[in-house]
DNA sequence: CCAGCAAACTTGTAGCTACAACCATTCCGG
DNA sequence: CCGGAATGGTTGTAGCTACAAGTTTGCTGG
């Protein structure tokens, strides 16, 4: 364990086993409580929500994927279930032939609102709300900077500005 | 979306989105790194490492379970595995007879040795030497925040607290 | 001393993700 | 205008986790 590798002093493994307690216990805590209450995922939700702020409620698969964190293959799995209960669907692109939309219907957006409430409230319960308000946006820089280190390249700063500005319908990319 | 339950504002938006990214990215990012060179998962690794640092590289299978943010049926099927590659023994433990003991192999605290520096200088690339000294102590205050919030009863403040004080050989559960 | 409950696991199975392979379009250079 | 390479996706499958159920051992009150 000693080896000739620069190893963590006690401050930096304290933060590092604080974050990894968080990484395994975060997400499951939230799943749970989506499931029980929506029967979705966390991941389902984001991608419903992220149609729902879409110009038409409807993205390309790759502009989904980007917005959500996730692998086309993953993606398109998961659309495949929500498309299977009605919440999402799919059809091919206009201007693309090789490209797939995914729009949310109907069913898909009463079932984000029924959704949401709930999910807010336990993100508040378990992360806004038990930080400080300084805290909130320290998470936010040291988010900022583990992305970075993660991603150089940036790809996902699309992700990470929009929210930064207010919503702009042209933002559509290449 | 706004519904009468209290959104969130625009900077605790910017947080959650962040940590969300940071909890669908890292891991999966240390996984691979990790399965590449060791054939290990970042959990397996844990494991094994957290078996090497008690004593007899010794510990119960709650016990280890506590220590890796488990659930007992997870740990149970990890450790199956593990030990059909050689790399942790169970055996029955000899003070409860319901209970088992999980202990670290020769073959395992080899496994963990070579599979050590790579690791660490992942940690150190994506998240330590990502931040200044200040936001990693902002950063395991944080955890412990989300932490509490999460588990109020503080059932794994075991985990939490051992890294904060020098070892000690006595601290045994009940 | 024994009935019932709790503790400490193990096992079975369904569901999700990662990886690899595959297919259809589009783009681009010669 | 045509032969790769790149883009945008889907599908198949292995492996891991969660949940539920079952088993054995230990504890506690009457």
């Amino acid at each position: 364990m000693t080896a000739n590798t620069p190893w963590l002093d006690r401050r930096q493994l304290r933060a590092w086993i604080r974050l990894r307690a968080v990484l395994e216990l975060l997400p499951g805590t939230l799943d749970t409580q989506l499931r029980n209450d929506a029967h979705l995922t966390e991941f389902e939700y984001t991608a419903l929500a992220m149609l729902s702020e879409a110009p038409g409620r409807t993205l390309r698969m790759t502009g989904l994927a980007q917005r959500t964190n996730a692998t086309l293959p993953r993606l398109s799995h998961v659309v495949s279930r929500l498309e299977k209960r009605g919440l999402v669907e799919r059809f091919p692109c206009p201007e693309n032939r090789r490209a797939t939309n995914a729009r949310l219907t109907e069913e898909g957006w009463a079932k984000l609102l029924q959704a949401a409430p709930g999910h807010v409230a336990a993100v508040r319960r378990y992360v806004i709300d038990a930080l400080t308000d300084e805290q909130v946006d320290q998470l936010a820089a040291i988010g900022d900077a583990v992305l970075a280190a993660l991603d150089p390249s940036g790809q996902g700063a699309v992700l990470y500005t929009h929210y930064d500005e207010e919503p702009d319908p042209e933002q559509d990319s290449a």
